[in-house]
DNA sequence: TCAACGGCTGAACAACTGTTCAGTTATTTT
DNA sequence: AAAATAACTGAACAGTTGTTCAGCCGTTGA
């Protein structure tokens, strides 16, 4: 006799194997949860919309969050690690830029879909 | 006597102005990484996904991703305060659907940065 | 009206995130 | 070579997130 609940009704469909089908594999949705937990903080927001006009170096990101270089430091590992940014070393300084377009065009449509909800 | 570190050598520049005047307000941010908080897990991806090609049940939801009925109904809570979902009632059933296009474009942008990376 | 069912919710718990603190590396300046 | 500086790192701690568990609510059908 059949129990299984809803999954009577509803599940065993040829619509959910469509859509079970369609599904982006595993490793590609971790990766892009990955890159959308990356832009989840106000603070590295700031740090990429910054870094979408100008190249700028540690310092001036600690300064422009108002958070130690510390914190900063540790924010611009993970977008680097990220492949968010890439960084160019000139004497002691370091300078930070994005790794490409791609990621400006993302923060941009977040920050319109926070803008018209 | 100036003693502030690496201010002296980069943060009093117009160009900080500049790039500080294009900062998006604190609302704006905070509301931007609360969506792309909700878009940083891959079991809600799957959900959002699923969601983009059919309007869907809690409990083909809960069998989509294959995890308990009630930790999706915890997650499209989440999904819902954040208005990235909506639903509609039908007897017993609840059916689920993207709130906008929005939704789905930003979902796909996501899924096709982290194709390319 | 009452049991069954689809879905929702609060509390609790483990796992994860972001910051601070202290210490390190690499480069420049004296 | 030594002191100073820009940046990085590991450990530790508070705050947050996602799941499970138990129980509740609203609708349906006997």
């Amino acid at each position: 006799m059949e129990k299984d609940l809803c999954r009577v009704s509803c599940v065993n469909r040829p619509l959910m194997e469509q859509v079970l089908k369609a599904l982006p594999d595993e490793p590609l949705l971790r990766g892009a949860a990955e890159i959308f937990k990356m832009l989840a903080d106000p603070n590295r927001l700031r740090l990429l919309h910054a870094l979408t006009q100008e190249e700028l170096c540690v310092c001036d990101l600690a300064a422009l969050v108002d958070t130690s270089a510390s914190a900063v430091s540790h924010q611009l590992r993970l977008l680097r690690t990220a492949r968010l940014v890439k960084y160019r070393r000139e004497g002691k300084m370091v300078y930070y830029q994005l790794d490409d377009e791609h990621v400006a065009h993302l923060l941009q449509e977040g920050l319109r879909h926070a803008a018209e909800g």
